[in-house]
RNA sequence: GGAGAGGUGGCCGAGCUGGCUUAAGGCAGCCGCCUGCUAAGCGGUUGUGGGGGUAAAACUUCACCGGGGGUUCGAAUCCCCCCCUCUCCGCCA
């Protein structure tokens, strides 16, 4: 949700907002709804203090033992008059709230310009990507030569785009959620675990819903949603509340599976573990003061960042243009490894900082002290990181020429003792 | 799923036979006084959101007692619907 404020006295910043992001929304309806809620209280808002004075006339004459029938009579027709301006208010907020809802966030000044993916900024790249010196397979050739992929068996309980992993593809998993637990739990984040699936509140607090409805599983004799991403549960925590100055910022971790329907991507990029519609993800999410928040978001990068290089994958962080950004997003660092046997960059962390957007939806603001306003608080998230693809990195770029994967050595103790997978 | 109890300001908690209660009282917070320090004590003060107003305040106004609707000149208080919490029972990992 945008400022309202910001709306009513720099509309033509919002255009421009909306214009760099490469979206149409109908931003004019929302000025001039807006302005006529405002007029329309006004007018309610008169008739409303003098039935608050006649009333009190009624009371005090009733008690001298005075006639109001008069009064009564005037009093009656007024508060008709100010239900039709309620009901008529009531009609207008609803038009407004639903479109102010729809309004992406802006992109903060710093974000580069640009219309899609191609525009991106490559702000650094760690590790090597040495020349492979023998034909690396893509991770669905040699998870399933060694057993640690079964593809065909997700196919058939569930449908295309759910994975089984077995033996030591199974272990990997649940090793890597407890190593990256354990590594961002060190950084100074409190681990919790969450509801996967959440009330229509909490996804429209985190501004999943309206817009992207079709991307989630939805339960709908409970109205609940699979979450397509533990931001959702993790951010709502402290929805409706007053965050004591010196707690912030808050720092949470957790682990939990997402799902995402993927409505409209099919084809793209599909194969084996590269786009899924169920997964696993170790979460960041920040609760951060305003003044702070972009410095978070570089140490929030960093925490994912410090994941990628424990083990020993390559990877950059590309700053996205204001046109890739995400509908809520004011700005965002992704995280992408190379898979040498796909020969792509992949995506396994997303670094966002959401601003007041968020937090003006979920209604979390900072415990004022004496003298200051309320204010909201910002939120942030990253992954830290998303399993599939970490896996599908791991499994080429640690693939030796004798068609075997070694486990990087920080993550060995967590694979009880084993050296190579399989 | 069945039965009962309840949802009030940062928290606790009155009011709920409709109008000097736009919410008593307490706690906590803030300011001041007092006191070797601390505690206690005394006095004052403190909600949220929106509108108008101001350089900013002051000031002013509307709304808010779980959510929505209704009755009434007037609703925290009466009526209807929904949601949530707690207790007991049933079912179940």
């Amino acid at each position: 949700m945008l400022d309202r404020r910001l709306i009513r006295d720099d509309p033509d910043r919002v255009i421009r907002g909306f214009e760099s992001k490469n979206v149409s929304v109908d931003f004019e309806s929302v000025v001039s709804l807006d302005r006529e809620l405002l007029e329309n209280m006004r007018e309610s808002e008169k008739l409303k203090h003098e039935r608050n004075v006649k009333t009190e006339e009624v009371a005090r004459k009733k008690r001298a033992g005075e006639k109001t029938d008069e009064l009564h009579r005037y009093l009656k027709e007024l508060s008709q008059r100010i239900k039709d301006y309620e009901t008529k208010d009531k009609e207008i907020s609803a038009r407004l709230e639903e479109l102010l809802l729809t309004l992406p966030n802006l992109p903060h000044e710093s974000v580069p310009i640009g219309k899609d993916p191609d525009d991106n900024v490559v702000c650094r790249t760690w590790g090597e990507l040495k020349e492979p010196y023998f034909d690396i397979k893509p991770h669905w050739e040699i998870g399933e030569e060694i057993g640690v992929l079964d593809l065909d068996a997700g196919r058939k309980v569930t449908g295309r785009g759910y994975i089984v992993f077995r033996r030591d593809g199974a272990l990997l998993c649940r090793a890597l959620i407890n190593f990256m637990l354990d590594i961002h739990q060190a950084q100074g984040y409190e681990e919790v675990l969450v509801p996967y699936v959440v009330n229509r509140n909490s996804m429209i607090g985190t501004g999943q819903l309206p817009k992207l409805q079709e991307d989630m599983y939805h339960c709908e004799i409970d109205d609940l949603f699979l979450i397509p991403t533990a931001e959702v549960p993790v951010t709502n925590l402290e929805r409706d509340s007053f965050i004591p100055a010196d707690r912030l910022p808050l720092m949470y971790t957790a682990y939990t599976p997402c799902f995402r329907r993927e409505a409209g991507s099919h084809g793209a990029d599909t194969r084996g573990l590269l786009r899924v519609h169920q997964f696993d993800k170790v979460e960041m999410v920040r609760v951060a003061y305003p003044e702070h928040s972009y410095q978070e978001l570089e140490t929030l990068v960093e925490d994912a960042c410090e994941v990628l290089e424990a083990l020993e994958l390559p990877y950059r962080v590309v700053e996205l243009c204001t046109g890739d950004l995400s509908f809520a997003a004011a700005k965002c660092y992704d995280l992408e490894v190379y898979a040498p046997g796909v020969k792509k960059w992949l995506e396994v962390s997303s670094c966002s900082n959401f601003e007041g957007f968020q937090a003006r939806r979920i209604n979390m603001k900072i415990k004022k002290t004496p003298g200051e306003k309320h204010r909201f608080v910002h939120t942030l998230n990253g992954s830290g990181v998303a399993l599939p693809r970490t896996v599908a990195a791991i499994l080429e770029h640690h693939q030796t020429p004798t068609g075997r994967v070694r486990i990087p050595e920080k993550l060995v103790p967590y694979m009880q003792g084993k050296e190579f997978l399989g």
